[in-house]
DNA sequence: ACTTTGACTAGAA
DNA sequence: TTTCTAGCCAAAG
């Protein structure tokens, strides 16, 4: 597969930006989404440009935000009125589908 | 050019 | 349910 492209990177910020309050999407979505090969790709645009994106919208697979950022990033979704019962996320319900 | 480092995931134990 | 493993791929050292 070609390297990734900037259009590719562009596409994934798009996205993270077009998650609405009291959504989330999982990394594997947006990656699926923007047809990358990984979602390592999406964490390391996040490490790379989370300035301007509500990055906090965006967590893994099993409900749970990034460790280093879990407390943080937990108490940001529940000022969106995203429930995190046990720190955990009912992706379920709140789950953001493109 | 090679090795290590991540804001990951699906599957197995 | 949790922990572990292998696959994953761009960037940094």
């Amino acid at each position: 597969m070609a390297p990734i492209t900037d259009d590719q990177v562009e596409l994934v910020r798009r996205l993270v930006a077009a998650i609405p309050p009291g959504r989330v999407a999982t990394y594997g979505d947006i990656a699926s989404a923007a047809e990358l090969s990984s979602p390592r790709i999406v964490g390391w645009i996040m490490r790379t440009d989370s300035s301007d994106l509500p990055w906090h919208r965006v967590i893994t697979a099993s409900g749970r935000p990034a460790a280093h950022l879990a407390t943080r990033q937990l108490e940001l979704l529940r000022a969106e009125g995203v429930l995190a019962d046990d720190g955990r996320v009912d992706l379920a319900r709140a789950r953001h589908r493109f």
